[in-house]
DNA sequence: CTTGTTCAACCTGTATACAAGTATATTATC
DNA sequence: GATAATATACTTGTATACAGGTTGAACAAG
């Protein structure tokens, strides 16, 4: 297991889920290129594990459209930076209609939610934690689709979350080292989207969840077009 | 297997997708309740199959949310009216995000092919084929979502495509024996939202649309209320 | 040199075996 | 009778075994 991802949130996942979330950071940082064929016996000497929980692995990043089950290996797919883009208009289109639902009801829980793992995300910054800023990034984010308590959603978002945080893990590392100021405004978006939730201004939740959007997307263009960073954004742990 | 779904599309499948389908058929018409503990074993028995594809079964339709994959025991979560409309959202997001990109691009293809898809949908209503009349039916929204190529949107209606199969089966297998005239609005519907196409008319898209949408889950709802329709239009094949 | 055939080394899908954990019923103790 | 300990009959997660199927290289024939 090459520890790309933090183990202790790993506690009590299944064998399968291990292999599939060390497998996806590989896939997503492109330690693994696209094209290559992996086979359920070389993974299984590579993780020293049996076959079954290496399948397993590989139907869970089936799932992701990460790697495709052909009759003969498994293919893997990778990611592009299109794809990434996709990934963010998907989001933007799942939380946006999560904001028309929240700003039909009262929110007092919610807020007073987002502004704890706000905080904490505030700590994770000082002491230059990538990785517990990027989780509690990804729970801001689902503590809000969550809170409106709409099942179809929360599959959607169940379903796209692996990815994500792969995602957001490595550009938080990336930009821990590179674009430390970045964080400055990723917390004043979030800040803005707890006020708009507040105020209940719409145009105003539009405009700091477009912004958010944006500068996320746009800002970390450069990591995904250098091989280098990602390798360092991938090998960065503590 | 109780054959609740159309055998020959399940041709090219491996056990454990056959399983899972006759599964999620069984599920989504109230066939097995919710709450009911399903065990690997137990069903292992009932299919007449080993552990190994029952597993993969029970993974799928734990990620669609089906069942729940306890300690001991998978427990069925089953299907609510609420889902349904929830199910409805999410198409609705999904393929609201769709039109607004189709209405960008040139769609020539795309007409010709739904137009295609359409007129085999009259033939499978002229002779009551209630299973042909949804398989085209899916495959023309299924057409529409993947022809703005946008791997991400796509993998989202992949995942949820086996339960919208399910009720819209189920839906039409009741109309044809109970609301045979509904057919002629859904039919007109289909051809408004190819018109708006055709014609890049945003608000017809969103007239069209909307509602399709409504008649067919307002038209519906009186399946979902009844267990005896439920259980007739399951038991319903050819 | 090209084409067709055979064969060996792989692969996956499914079946089975085993270890470790959990719930329930039963027994022992007070 | 009530409560705690234990036995038993389940359960799942993982490992392994086996049956086809697929690929590609070696080889024969033209």
């Amino acid at each position: 297991m090459k520890a790309f991802y933090p183990e202790q949130r790993l506690a009590a996942s299944s064998m399968g889920e291990r292999v599939a979330t060390d497998l996806r950071m590989r896939i997503i940082s492109h330690d693994i290129e696209k094209g290559t064929i992996l086979s359920e016996n070389q993974l299984s000497k590579e993780y020293q594990v049996s076959r079954s929980p290496i399948r397993d692995a590989l139907k869970l990043l089936e799932k992701e459209d990460l790697i495709e089950l052909k009759k003969m290996g498994a293919e893997v797919i990778g990611i592009t930076e299109k794809d990434i883009a996709e990934i963010y208009d998907v989001r933007l289109m799942i939380e946006s209609f999560v904001f028309r639902r929240i700003l039909k009801k009262d929110n007092e829980k919610l807020i007073h939610e987002l502004q704890k793992i706000l905080e904490m995300m505030k700590i994770a910054i000082k002491y230059k934690d990538a990785n517990e800023f990027s989780f509690k990034d990804i729970e801001f984010h689902e503590t809000i689709i969550t809170s409106i308590q709409h099942r179809h959603i929360g599959i959607l978002w169940s379903n796209l979350k692996p990815v994500v945080e792969c995602l957001i893990l490595l550009d938080m590392r990336h930009r821990m080292q590179h674009n430390y100021e970045d964080f400055d405004r990723i917390i004043y978006n979030h800040e803005l989207l707890i006020q708009a939730i507040i105020e209940k201004n719409e145009p105003l939740v539009e405009e700091a969840f477009y912004k958010n959007f944006n500068d996320v997307q746009k800002q970390s263009e450069g990591l995904w077009h250098n091989p280098e960073s990602l390798k360092r954004a991938s090998d960065f742990h503590e």
